[in-house]
DNA sequence: AAAAGCCCCTGGATGC
DNA sequence: TGCATCCAGGGGCTTT
């Protein structure tokens, strides 16, 4: 669900409003992907610093330690000073002076970690492998093409594999082929200069646009004050198998990759 | 080293 | 209405 922009729409929906909050305790509901690896009761009484987002990781800085989530496939936060009763689905709380900041994830890929630091082990088995920063400065052709060089993959798997570059998931991985006009089947080494060029242009420019209208929301993701995203409705290929293309009309074709649903317009994208 | 499959889990949509 | 099947924004792990 949550890919790059959806997942920073919702840090800035939290972080300034939960900095400098005192944990108060933490509540597990059901089992998530992964254990907390601290005893809940130990994070009492430490201090948020503030909320940083790696990839589609947020990581909660405390004075001690840092909790890294992830939202997985059909996760979502809320931040708020007076939260209902937990649902069914809620399976995390965390307490604080300034509110308590809530996961609910019906599916549970999602994750809550507690690492000593960044470059404890149970961070760096996260971390250690993310590829670089779309949005940040690093990512420059130079790099991005070296990187798609050594991969004979198609080049939507390996975006989507995140160790090249961070954040593009299933749908802004087909909005971006289509914007620089590639198809997706295209082993990655195979591109050109010029395209990568493209490509880096096309995926700076979705997520920023994406993030600009908070995310796409197609089921149930709204940031961590309640809003919706709405970036969906500007997609020009995905979900949209059977519809006319918006640039010349054909209809978008949608194909399977490593399990997961590909769309694409058959004329405007190339091999 | 890289690629391809598998799997974790629940719920909504669709089809019979 | 009931039940089976398929699909869903992710990604770590195991096997080729």
């Amino acid at each position: 669900m949550p890919e790059l922009p959806e997942v920073e729409v919702t840090r800035l929906s939290f972080a300034n409003r939960i900095a400098g909050a005192k944990v108060l305790s933490l509540r597990m509901g059901k089992p998530l992907r992964w254990p907390l690896g601290c005893a809940p009761q130990g994070l009492a009484g430490r201090t948020v610093r503030g909320v940083r987002r790696r990839g589609k990781y947020l990581l909660i800085d405390l004075d001690r330690g840092l909790l890294l989530l992830h939202l997985g496939m059909s996760g979502s936060l809320s931040f708020a000073a007076h939260m209902p009763v937990a649902g069914v689905h809620d399976h995390f709380d965390l307490v604080t002076t300034k509110g308590t900041l809530r996961l609910n994830d019906p599916r549970r890929f999602g994750a809550v970690v507690y690492a000593e630091s960044e470059e404890a082990s149970e961070a760096v088995k996260l971390l250690g492998r993310l590829g670089v920063e779309p949005l940040s400065d690093d990512f420059d052709v130079d790099r991005f093409h070296a990187g798609l060089k050594r991969r004979k993959a198609a080049i939507k798997q390996v975006l989507l594999a995140g160790d090249v570059v961070v954040g593009v998931g299933n749908i802004y991985a087909s909005e971006a082929l289509f914007l620089a006009g590639i198809l997706p089947t295209v082993g990655a080494a195979r591109l050109s200069r010029p395209r990568v060029a493209k490509l880096h242009a096309a995926i700076r420019d979705i997520l920023a646009r994406a993030l600009t209208s908070g995310g796409s929301t197609l089921r149930n993701f709204s940031s961590a004050s309640g809003e919706k995203g709405h970036f969906q409705l500007e997609a020009m290929v995905y979900a949209r198998e059977g519809q006319p293309c918006r640039v010349c009309g054909k209809a978008i074709k949608s194909l399977r990759q490593g399990q997961r649903s590909t769309f694409y317009c058959p004329a405007c994208q190339k091999a």
